[in-house]
RNA sequence: UCCUCAGUAGCUCAAUGGCAGAGCAUCCGGCUGUUAACCGGAGGGUUGUAGGUUCGAGUCCUACCUGAGGAGCCA
């Protein structure tokens, strides 16, 4: 019977087969270890010469790492074993044996970055790289879910554009049939579309930033989960975020506690995120940072009227033990399209989600600019092309009504919830500066 | 774009300006309970590139290349 190794302790006593990979080999003279991976788990086989054929012996013991089998043997519970189960082999079928004049490159041992980098296409195959690719499934279903179940509807901005959709950030441009295009770097803009023909809408997809970034939290090529909401305000997307947030990572506690704990994670922190998530008002932010100066904790001072800089995000989050939500921010530092809060229109209704432990900003949001007066003006204020934007203006002269959306980075909300070092780990195949192979 | 650091065997790293080394991987041999197994042996090098200083450069100097971390910008 053919199984897997994930599903293998309901099969104790019986004989079943696994198709995979040898992972590695200990031989004791007439023993031999042979550890299978099968992308559900990995389990020791073992097997004994006086108990096998010797054509089956010889072959075991002549694998190679990462050579391709499809293996047959007896299920047995064993206390010394990490999954709790061996398998005592009593046949083998060598799909393909990698051959030992190019052995597989991966050891078992320490590897540089840059060496498993240019190997990404087998480093998706060591165990603590599997169990964040079913991380960032997880964390992507539970999203999808969380939205789906909340009468949103998915509807897909296109990814070649033909202007900025910000014009602050650097695109990449793409020749279309000779006129010039650039892949999206955000898919708000049309969602806000959709959002006026559906109520609740939200997008999920690739974006790209030719930001020339050289940081533990950039890539060039992220995805992006973006609701947007009509007759929504600010304060109801930072519930909205709130409720989101705290969704996804019951589901990963709930669902993948294995591999978060396969992977180092303290689940205790994790546990600790549910609402109310503290908020800071811009103002309340930069008195923080001012104080936090004057202790020493900051290097630089900080004036109200700036962007918050990644010390500042790191020094704010790390205050908190949940995710902080600062919203309202000046208006001059952040998006033309953003609406001004009418109690002080010199802040934008804005909001930014810093995620606990220095992983910075998650997501970024805000309410839209409802006035076709305002936005225009906004518009020629950031030097923006009107003719591009002449359909998205169309929105605020066709039943314009307040509305509001965020959006998040699912490569950064990957690295915090599994506590990695760098965003690199969090997609199959990142694209960096620098880094377009494999 | 700027700042800092690094580049030596397939991999991870040593080597005061004075003979180019170790562990792992690979190959050969040993071992009936190994857990990154262990023990013995073998093969494996244009020290990122190009110049310079020196009797002598992996080591010092200059330029360049490649990569990493950070800043700015952002999710």
């Amino acid at each position: 019977m053919v199984t897997t190794v994930g599903e293998i302790g309901q099969h104790e006593g019986r004989t079943v087969t696994i198709c995979g990979w040898l992972y590695n080999l200990r031989t004791s003279g007439k023993l031999l270890f042979p550890i299978f991976r099968d992308g559900s788990g990995m389990i020791q086989g073992v097997v004994l010469k006086n108990a096998v054929p010797a054509a089956v012996f010889d072959a075991v013991k002549g694998l190679t790492q990462e050579s391709s089998v499809i293996v047959e043997g007896k299920v047995r519970a064993d206390k010394r074993a990490p999954g709790g189960y061996e398998l005592d082999v009593s046949n083998v079928q060598v799909l393909q044996r990698v051959p030992e004049t190019d052995p597989y490159p991966i050891t078992p041992k320490e590897h540089g970055t840059d060496f498993l980098m240019d190997h990404r296409h087998l480093w998706v195959r060591s165990p603590r790289q599997a169990a964040i690719l079913r991380m960032r499934a997880e964390i992507i279903r539970a999203a999808r879910d969380f939205f789906d179940q909340r009468g949103f509807t998915l509807t897909d901005p296109p990814i070649l554009t033909p202007a900025a959709c910000e014009g602050t950030t650097t695109l990449f441009p793409v020749n279309y049939f000779d006129e010039q295009a650039y892949l999206t770097q955000s898919g708000q803009l049309y969602i806000e579309a959709t959002a006026m023909a559906l109520g609740k809408v939200y997008s999920f997809g690739p974006t790209f930033r030719a930001e020339k970034s050289k940081t533990r939290r950039h890539l060039t090529e992220f995805w992006m989960i973006e609701p947007e909401v009509a007759y929504a305000t600010l304060e109801d997307i930072m519930e909205l975020a709130e409720s989101f947030i705290t969704a996804i990572v019951k589901r990963c506690l709930e669902h993948r506690c294995s591999d978060l704990e396969m992977i180092g994670r303290d689940l205790a922190k994790l546990a600790r995120i549910e609402p109310p998530f503290p908020r800071l008002s811009y103002d309340q932010a930069v008195t923080m940072l001012q104080q936090a100066h004057a202790k020493g904790a900051l290097e630089h001072r900080f004036e109200w009227g700036g962007d918050l800089g990644s010390p500042d995000e790191t020094y704010l989050s790390s205050q908190f033990d949940k995710p902080v939500m600062v919203h309202r921010y000046p208006a001059a530092v952040k998006a033309f399209y953003m609406e001004p809060d009418p109690a002080r229109p010199e802040l934008a209704l804005c909001l930014d989600v810093l995620a606990p432990e220095g992983y910075g900003e998650i997501i970024g949001g805000s309410q839209r600019t409802a006035s076709y007066d305002l936005l225009i003006q906004r518009i020629h204020e950031h030097r923006l092309p009107e003719e591009a934007f002449r359909w998205y203006l169309d929105l605020r002269k066709y039943g314009s009504v307040p509305h509001a959306g965020f959006g998040m980075g699912i490569e950064r909300a990957v690295a915090w919830i599994c506590g990695l070092e760098h965003v690199r780990e969090t997609i199959p195949f990142p694209r960096m500066l620098y880094r377009l192979y494999p």
